[in-house]
RNA sequence: GGCGCCGUGGCCAAGUGGUAAGGCGGCAGACUGCAAAUCUGCUACUCGUCGGUUCGAUUCCGACCGGCGCCU
């Protein structure tokens, strides 16, 4: 396989990507590399259906348990860390198979990120602050006046948008532009070899058995646990469904609404995958799959060797 | 059997004699350093049924149906 061709195989949550990902790693020798931002957590297994030691032993994984709870990881970082994960397979002669759901890591892999602009940090610490105390229609008129092509977007965008105007006075907007334009210039160092895996309609069934596999696995215990050391505002919280499971394990909701809470918020987070994969993702490199089609074996082994052509 | 309360989209729910708030859910979408995040748009020609009053009723009146409560 070409140097520059990676394998990737994505999906929503809970479609069966990691099943396939160890069997696929195994038939051929791969290295795993996590492409989720929260399994990067350390101490947040049940609820990001980490792999396990079961897992890990057979086939070596990269991306996971790689930052504290409390620190804020980005798609950058993921991106230069991932790097060096490829290159590390690649010189163990294994190949690096990408496995993950969230887009946006995979994408900043293959379309790099432009080089942020150095702002201040305390400067920027203090702006921050008090820009998440704003009303989101305030950040959204600052913003159409310092980068109005950003002024469509969430409080988060809204804000870095803003800090890097005002502190080193350059639009995000043109930057990425401006990326775009070398980008175009210099050929490029990876390609994307897609399996996108999703069951369809059946997906809420899967999310609904995982939710309840979680729980029975003692996911309350180890949210209780987490809860003594993990402050509350740490970023690895964000994990859908452990506020939920925070709720319960601090009794101020029952199991079986917090129960369906869960797989609500774990469907909404698969649509939100869906819609990211349908419109953000090189169609043309897509190889799709039903993990419970008969003949989907089939299908992935295709894959895997077209990869090799790639 | 009698009396009372209630019946609004998949769910919860506001409301008025002048032609249906909001929330949840769902669907679609955006998104180049928090992305399992953060946001945007759409989602009841219709208010249990049938009559009546009225220029006009989801809103008033009556009957009926359904649910709940109390009484005998």
């Amino acid at each position: 396989m070409a140097d520059d061709s990676i394998r990737v195989i994505c999906g929503p949550t809970a479609a069966g990507k990691s099943g396939i990902a160890l069997n696929v790693a195994m038939e051929y020798g791969a290295t795993i590399i996590s492409a989720d931002s929260r399994q990067i957590y350390r101490g947040f297994d049940i609820g990001t259906a980490k792999p396990g030691p079961s897992e890990t032993r057979v086939v070596p994984h990269r991306g996971i348990d790689v930052a504290e709870p409390t620190e804020r990881y980005s798609a950058s970082r993921w991106a230069t860390e991932a790097t060096s994960w490829i290159a590390e397979a690649n010189n163990e002669r294994r190949a690096p198979l990408i496995v993950g759901g969230t887009g946006f890591y995979i994408r900043a892999l293959f379309e790099p990120l432009f080089d942020a602009p150095p702002l201040d940090p305390a400067r920027r610490s203090s702006l921050s602050d008090w820009l998440d105390q704003q009303p989101l229609v305030m950040l959204r008129e600052w913003c159409s006046v310092l980068d109005s092509a950003k002024a469509h977007l969430g409080r988060t965008q809204l804000s870095r948008a803003i800090e890097t105007a005002l502190l080193a006075g350059r639009r995000l907007s043109d930057l990425q532009m401006e990326s775009q334009q070398n980008r175009a210039d210099s050929t490029p160092q990876l390609k994307p070899h897609y399996l996108v895996v999703d069951p369809g309609a059946k997906l809420s069934q899967h999310i609904e058995h995982r939710v309840d596999a979680m729980l029975n696995a003692g996911w309350i215990d180890e949210v209780n646990s987490l809860m003594g050391h993990v402050p509350a505002n740490a970023p690895a919280w964000k994990a859908s469904g452990y506020r939920v499971v925070r709720s319960l394990a601090e009794g101020t909701i029952d199991l079986s609404s917090a129960r369906a809470r869960i797989i609500i918020e774990t469907r909404q987070y698969a649509k939100r995958q869906r819609t990211w994969l349908r419109h953000q993702i090189d169609r043309a490199n897509v190889t799709r799959v039903d993990p419970d089609n008969p003949d989907f074996e089939a299908t992935v082994e295709r894959w895997w060797k077209e990869g090799e052509l790639a």
